[in-house]
DNA sequence: CCTACCGATCGGTAGG
DNA sequence: CCTACCGATCGGTAGG
């Protein structure tokens, strides 16, 4: 919802006289005119796509002007990279959240099994990719192609930060013969399954976020032996 | 690799005098002009997107000047849906047919098990991906959102098609218990994980369809009761 | 299928 | 962060 009328023709328009209305106390910087333009990039990016989405569609989404966002940001590139590490960033953090509570929640000496961690992992991944405030995501999957070179070495750190939790989980699984075949391919075919549900997946259906981890579980998992 | 020099500037280069060389016979019509601009297409679409790619590109890649795209079709977006189109009639076909070859290999009397059945499928679907001018369905896959609505609706058609085959495969094996959980949300996770392949696989390093497609089997199916 | 072109839009900037 | 603007590029077309 922009807070302007929709800029005609040029943005040069006349709009002379008492010009647009003054912009009220709490929308005023704060600081955080930053993050809603990364807000603002992220949902338009995953909904249209990073290279059909002008810099002035932005903008205006966040209730600024066409040249405003480059205030903040070098150049559209940039705010897509940002887009992604800050996405990923989260991502990680919510994904060590989600493990320690329940480590936490454990009797003394008791661990966590590999099938609940993996539990939790892809409980927490679906909530990163479908949940509420979950477009960030969605645009690092799908608009890789679109970040220059040097911008895809820093967001591959960060993926493989993401990732890296998963590695021991899947391991012991394959040990124990929950999971068999290649554990790498594996991996890369669970996150596949996974993530693949942003094209598909319907917050307005029944199916609800834990009903997919529980499919995607039987899917995956042998009995242990 | 174009023909012709790039176009410098406007595509309005005075270039008197004795003009761009003639085409040689095999290079002129032939009726397959049409099919070299869906090829180019295709290999653009899929490697920069569809809205990063100009139907200018598409042209230099097909050996024609910026206008001529226009001639085969009425506007870009056309372009694009009748790349998906087409690849979703191949990969419907070739899928057929590799279902046929494999039951008619077999001896009077006996029939596929639901297991190879899906082995076929699976290999198949791989070979559309990943295998020689495989630029097609990643479009489809990944382009989706470029679509008119009218346009989205025949696709759709044709991917249902080309899932229907799937079904009972997947419903056997659930009923042997070979698959486990909801069979439709499985389905849904399958593809994905097959899908997801086009983000990571690289026919450079050492693993082959062959192996794709038995790691894809190891890791969703259970051992028959 | 090419030539020559148009109107619209886009990313980005200087100066305030 | 806005105003006013620029050069480049884009999809598409008329006429041959």
């Amino acid at each position: 919802m922009s807070l302007h009328s929709p800029e005609t023709g040029t943005d040069a328009a006349p709009r002379r006289g008492r010009g647009r209305p003054r912009k009220t106390a709490d929308e005023r910087d704060d600081g955080n005119r930053r993050q809603d333009l990364l807000r603002a990039a992220a949902r338009l990016f995953r909904s249209q796509g990073f290279a059909a989405t002008s810099t002035r569609d932005i903008a205006a989404a966040a209730g600024m002007r066409s040249g405003s966002p480059f205030y903040h940001f070098d150049n559209k590139e940039a705010l897509l990279a940002v887009v992604m590490q800050e996405g990923m960033e989260s991502a990680t953090a919510r994904q060590a959240a989600a493990m320690e509570r329940s480590t936490t929640g454990l009797r003394r000496g008791q661990t966590l099994s590999a099938r609940e961690a993996l539990r939790v992992l892809v409980r927490n991944h679906f909530d990163v990719l479908l949940g509420p405030d979950s477009d960030f995501i969605p645009v690092m999957l799908y608009e890789w192609r679109s970040l220059s070179e040097a911008q895809r070495i820093e967001v591959k750190r960060l993926k493989d930060g993401y990732e890296a939790v998963w590695v021991p989980v899947l391991q012991a699984l394959h040990a124990s013969g929950e999971l068999q075949g290649d554990p790498a391919l594996s991996r890369l075919m669970i996150f596949g399954a996974l993530n693949w549900s942003v094209q598909w997946f319907d917050a307005r259906r029944k199916a609800t976020l834990d009903d997919l981890t529980e499919a995607a579980l039987q899917l995956f998992l042998k009995e242990a032996k």
